[in-house]
DNA sequence: TTTAAAATGATAGTAATACTATTATTATTT
DNA sequence: AAATAATAATAGTATTACTATCATTTTAAA
């Protein structure tokens, strides 16, 4: 069983909302693509008009500049996480056992739930991985957290950090570990693949070791 | 005490030793301060060429690029941190005291041993904080890497590790907890300020939380 | 079904960025 | 004092990051 998905983003992510039209829904697919392929820094509007077969000017009319485009797809990856953890969470009992879901989703093995036909959620992965911190790395933060931007992320966090309270009510510390959970498993992950040597996980492909270093993290923490 | 610090850089991190000349060191000097603020996006060479009264194609024989500027100050940053865990934990017995040290150094509470004139150490640490991650998260890491760009970060983190190794040898994830207190500290610091809904930390200017939250984090984890 | 409105494509253009090259001038070293 | 090296001044190129205009196509409303 597959759900048809539609998230509902933040206006102003955008100037014109790709998801109500063919091109704006091929500017994110290629988008996608082309950010992980050659890199946020290389990536332009100009290069991805080529792949999506458009002009440079069409696409500046959906969104402002390449950096909000990042923070749509990523604010996108955000929202589409917390679905899937309140799916996957929905008849769990124990918090022990959603926390098991939280890293496994955050580690991306999960069997995904939704369908959204223009986006690989896997390559999604992967720009969050490697330039999803880009989205909030910048001058223009507190603006951007003024219009609500980041509220998905917030509410991810939240909602994780609402299930370690399960855990343990009196630990004082929900959401500070639920966004290092979040950025310790991406960045682990980055480690891994680039730099091993920050990591003990060699450069196998197993997930494994990090799994078991995310649950040993979080479970130590919160049993006080 | 302080101590005169003259920290050999590897040569592959510029194209003209920027610590062999005035210009270089003016290089250094402004580019730290008109990178924390301005930020990385908008830092050109133009723009540090008129902070330093000097001209764009000067600077360009110093580094290769602002990437290569930002990664030379970062990579110093991380060496220089590595000599105050070296000195401040000299004559320590118990690793329970590294690691609070190590904790301190991260969060910038402690004093600082080495006196560098041109470098402005707090102003550095900022940029650690908002744009170190950007050194590494290119599609140049593997190439960097092997020209050993990031040995200074590898090095730290080993030396890290090791201490967790002191106060539990049967640790298993040690380079792993290294790096994620390291990035943690600076991400957080970052949340704090500009993101506190990610943290519990309120936005006061106290440390004390984060450093409560780092122990916590460390030692729960190494306590098996 | 026609008409109006909206979206797109094609094209052009500007200011800034990210460089490279050349030559004259000023320091430094021998 | 001559040779060498470093810098300043200047110019120039390709690319980036946009904005503007207008003709054409698509979509929606009357």
């Amino acid at each position: 069983m597959e759900l048809q998905l539609q998230i509902k983003m933040n206006p102003k992510l955008y100037l014109r909302d790709p998801d109500s039209t063919e091109l704006g829904r091929n500017i994110i697919k290629h988008g996608i693509k082309l950010i992980h392929d050659i890199g946020f820094e290389d990536f332009t509007f100009k290069k991805l008009a080529m792949e999506v077969g458009s002009t440079e000017a069409s696409i500046y009319r959906y969104f402002e500049n390449k950096h909000r485009l990042l923070t749509y797809i990523t604010t996108w990856f955000w929202t589409w996480l917390e679905y899937q953890l309140i799916f996957h969470t929905n008849n769990l009992k124990h918090p022990r056992e959603k926390i098991d879901i939280v890293i496994k989703l955050l580690t991306f093995e999960v069997q995904d739930k939704f369908i959204v036909e223009h986006i690989d959620k896997s390559i999604l992965h992967g720009i969050v991985i490697c330039e999803g911190d880009k989205a909030y790395l910048t001058k223009n933060v507190t603006e951007d957290n003024k219009s609500m931007l980041f509220k998905p992320y917030k509410d991810l966090c939240h909602r994780i950090a609402e299930i370690f309270l399960e855990l343990n009510p009196e630990f004082a510390f929900p959401h500070s570990l639920a966004s290092t959970l979040i950025e310790t498993a991406h960045r682990q992950m980055y480690f891994k693949e680039h730099l091993p040597r920050l990591t003990d996980f060699g450069k196998s492909k197993a997930v494994r070791p990090l799994i078991e270093f995310l649950q040993h993290l979080t479970f130590k923490s919160l049993n006080n």
